[in-house]
RNA sequence: GCUCCCGUGGUGUAGUCCGGCCAAUCAUUCUGGCCUUUCGAGCCAGCUACACGGGUUCGAAUCCCGUCGGGAGCACCA
């Protein structure tokens, strides 16, 4: 507009006068009107909203590296499925590589099985990387890039208490070590690496002043005598995360590295030693953490439930873990498309779990066999009873999964609580057969045979023969409540379960109509429903 | 205390960089209806949001200043 001459400040009254004279015209002559001018205006269609990742800045087709760094001290859990599936989807849309790599500078966090259980869960996760390695393996390169440093005078050893350190970060007060000469420096590290000293450490020459306390004299290495899972005894100086973290994303070639906001202050940090180091510089990504309500995912709140008993295990079905959400019958392409929902932004947000059901039942539904489930069962007496082999399809739609055959005698089981809604003289409907209608309510219910023509509007239930399967369906709910264990958070649905579930096999996801989506696991040859939501 | 990050409906999220196409997206939840031999799925409708206060501008969710609220860091853990 402007281009040809016309600015908004000429134009804004011009359109004002003609609202005002279209404004007086009854809303029904406008909208006839408009329909002749232009129909399509009139319509409001729905966009459609893609759920894929935002682009990346300076990300060329082909060339795109990224990185999923775990340390091998834990199972993965959603949250490690946020950066891992971001990462590896990166790859994916810019025909690029992703590495995963092992971040196992601290020997004493890094145990031996993990490195296994993480790929186990990435492969259930189907995530496949293109490399992999562990920086552990790289140390003497680090070495060498620590020996360039003290050359450069851009760092040096430190040989102060914790204590004392701490005060002079927090004071901005530099620290008697900060007056070693490069020489000194040398040697000191040799003896870190060589001899039996102990308590030195190499700090970056950073800015003790600066605002950003990250960048106080950060530690880039430190001694910890413990044999490493990998290496035994042969280190025991070892790279801090800000040091290991900056060098190995720069020389493995990643050039999208994602982290979590809480980093964002170690930025500068980053930069600062790949300046030093003359290396190249990734285009750093943080985003928020991402977290399930109810379900923690520090260690710090899980470690001690399963050490106390409190939960199974790291598969308990109430954990946001990798293997609690498939235990319950989460399927990993709902957790990618829950995550991709989620986004990268940088909103510290508590996300409800219906986002995962949601996610997860869309998959399901259309695959799942419905199977009869009885919770807290009561005998139920059908006076005339036809007896009947009957077949019911397994899926209401889905045809190609198949029937089940029963067959039916004067003796079932229905639900305690909908026996509780119904009362004498109602009529309603064993789903699938035919209509009784109940003549007396006591321990047992009993009815007599209705007629099989469909009643709209009817109860249907489900139900059992007397050759039902006892079978236990635990449901999962909030481990936490306001920072506290929820002690109810392990409920048991006992109930009868048809003869045809004992077909199904463990990791089978079915529904239990009007229950909910189950996982079986037969344990002991005794069939466990763990309950995945409704 | 200091520094940094974040603030869009009940919950998430798009839009914020580069002001106008935003009387604000999509999903989920909830409510109502339709459909259905499930309380599941599907379909339709509805509710509810730019944290607050100033400023700049013809025009602000978007830019600037301030306030408030939430989070993070101030580790020889990542």
């Amino acid at each position: 507009m402007q281009k040809e001459g016309f600015s908004p400040k000429e134009i804004i009254p011009i359109v004002n006068s003609v609202i005002v004279k279209v404004n007086k015209i009854p809303l029904n002559k406008q909208i006839a009107e408009l329909e002749k001018l232009a129909p399509e205006l009139l319509k409001k269609e729905k966009k459609e909203r893609d759920f894929t990742l935002p682009k990346l800045l300076n990300a060329e087709k082909g060339k795109v590296v990224t990185r999923f760094p775990p340390e091998p001290n834990g199972y993965l859990h959603i949250g490690h499925a946020k950066a891992a599936i971001v990462d590896h989807e990166y790859a994916r849309i810019y025909d690029g590589k992703f590495i995963l790599r092992f971040d196992d500078t601290n020997p004493e966090n890094a145990q031996i099985e993990f490195y296994e259980a993480q790929k186990e869960d990435l492969r259930w996760l189907k995530i496949e990387w293109d490399e992999e390695f562990n920086t552990s393996d790289h140390l003497e390169e680090h070495y060498r890039l620590a020996e360039q440093l003290i050359k450069q005078d851009d760092a040096y050893i430190c040989v102060c208490s914790t204590e004392e350190i701490k005060h002079g970060r927090f004071h901005g007060k530099e620290c008697n070590c900060c007056g070693n000469t490069c020489g000194d420096s040398m040697d000191l590290w040799k003896d870190m690496l060589n001899s039996s000293v102990e308590g030195s450490i190499l700090r970056l020459r950073g800015d003790i002043t600066c605002d950003n306390t990250a960048m106080r004299d950060p530690t880039l290495f430190r001694i910890i005598d413990k044999p490493h899972p990998l290496h035994g005894d042969k280190y025991r100086v070892w790279p801090t995360y800000d040091f290991a973290g900056a060098v190995e994303d720069s020389i493995s070639g990643v050039t999208h590295p994602f982290r979590t906001k809480e980093y964002e202050l170690r930025d500068e940090c980053y930069f600062k030693l790949l300046d030093l180091l003359k290396l190249r510089k990734p285009h750093l990504i943080e985003f928020a953490r991402l977290s399930i309500e109810g379900m923690p995912v520090s260690k710090r709140k899980i470690k001690p439930l399963i050490e106390n008993g409190s939960v199974s295990g790291y598969d308990d079905i109430r954990l946001p873990t990798l293997r609690g959400l498939k235990k319950r019958g989460i399927l990993p392409e709902a957790i990618k498309q829950f995550v991709l929902e989620q986004g990268i932004s940088k909103v510290e947000s508590s996300v409800t779990f219906s986002l995962v059901a949601a996610a997860n039942r869309k998959i399901i539904d259309p695959i799942a066999k419905r199977y009869f489930f009885v919770k807290d069962p009561v005998k139920l007496i059908v006076e005339n009873a036809p007896e009947k082999i009957k077949e019911i399809n397994f899926h209401p739609i889905n045809k190609t999964l198949g029937s089940r055959t029963v067959k039916t005698g004067k003796t079932f089981f229905v639900q305690n609580s909908d026996m509780k809604e119904l009362k004498v003289g109602d009529i309603f409907r064993l789903k699938g057969l035919y209509n009784v209608k109940i003549k007396e309510k006591n321990k047992d219910v009993l009815t007599e045979y209705a007629d099989e023509n469909l009643i709209p509007g009817s109860a249907k239930i489900q139900w059992t023969t007397d050759k039902f399967v006892e079978m236990s369906v635990f449901i999962p709910h909030f481990i936490y409540i306001d920072e506290k264990y929820n002690a109810d958070s392990l409920e048991r649905a006992d109930g009868f379960a048809e003869e045809a579930v004992l077909k199904l096999k463990t990791d089978e996801i079915v529904q239990f109509e009007r229950f909910g989506f189950v996982r079986i696991e037969n344990i002991d040859d005794k069939i466990t429903g763990f309950f995945a939501h409704k």
